[in-house]
DNA sequence: CTTGACCTTGTAGTAAGCTTTAGGCTTTAT
DNA sequence: ATAAAGCCTAAAGCTTACTACAAGGTCAAG
């Protein structure tokens, strides 16, 4: 008798009853059964598919990347392990891009902050916002 | 005679009209002077202002903080450079975090990818599903 | 038999940063 | 003169991943 409730569910999973339905409705969760009054009642598959989903999230896959990810996983005789890394692999590269991107960005910041004083003078000439201001060599 | 009009100031700015038209709704550009027909009138001080602001995003200032560094610029001789290096500091302990947490998410996605074969058998074995299915020791 | 915790549905709101749409002038080119 | 290109406003829509109602049914305890 280990039919859970949708507030055990999101206990054991450390979510809640709004995110599951959420899940449910964005087809990341199947349709549970449910008991004589209409409570959802989910087994353990319920509760792996969810702890699936919430590592994946972890990984930086978009609910969207997840749902392709459970396709590849209920149609798994049909998927080939290629499918899967491929879907591993893009999100790599854009994992690479983010992470390029934000170190542009940190350097540009560092240069122009650590020209600046930070003192209690006037910012009439403060050279992070001159830097902001003209073209400088932030790029 | 060096007014222009919003679609110019766009194609200056390579941007588009509605963007130019949502920033100075959201306070970001300043009401511009008006044509007789009703038409935006801008002068130089647009495209830097502009430009600043597309500076800004690119390094990762989100509008509401360039809002803020508008009204530093704007009020400057009230404004100290503590006031703008403080939110330059800021920024860059944000990006620190969101490189971090990249960083994290690359390695545990590397990692399970790398045991990876990507062949073209079926998924059922596939190391990246079992990965994600089962706990690992993936955080 | 009532209280309170738990469940149901559907709808709407949130944040960010735009983009699109609708309906209607104005300017420019032919 | 007319058509294309450009501008105007206000309001709605988009995306992501939820979160928060509102109004009501259900279940166990006391």
């Amino acid at each position: 008798m280990n039919a859970l409730r949708i507030g055990e569910l999101a206990e054991l999973t450390e979510t809640n009853n709004e995110t599951l339905r959420f899940y449910e409705s964005k087809g990341l969760l199947p349709e549970p059964r449910r008991s004589a009054a209409g409570y959802r009642l989910y087994g353990q598959a319920a509760v792996d598919q969810v702890r699936f989903i919430l590592r994946a999230k972890r990984m930086g896959f978009s609910l969207k990347e997840i749902s392709e990810l459970l396709s590849l996983k209920i149609d798994k005789s049909e998927s080939t392990c290629r499918d899967v890394k491929d879907v591993a692999e893009q999100k790599l590269e854009v994992i690479q891009g983010k992470i390029d991107e934000l170190l542009r960005m940190q350097a540009a910041l560092q240069q122009i902050t650590a020209a600046c004083s930070g003192g209690d003078e006037s910012a009439e000439h403060c050279s992070i916002l001159n830097a902001l201001e003209s073209e400088a060599r932030i790029n």
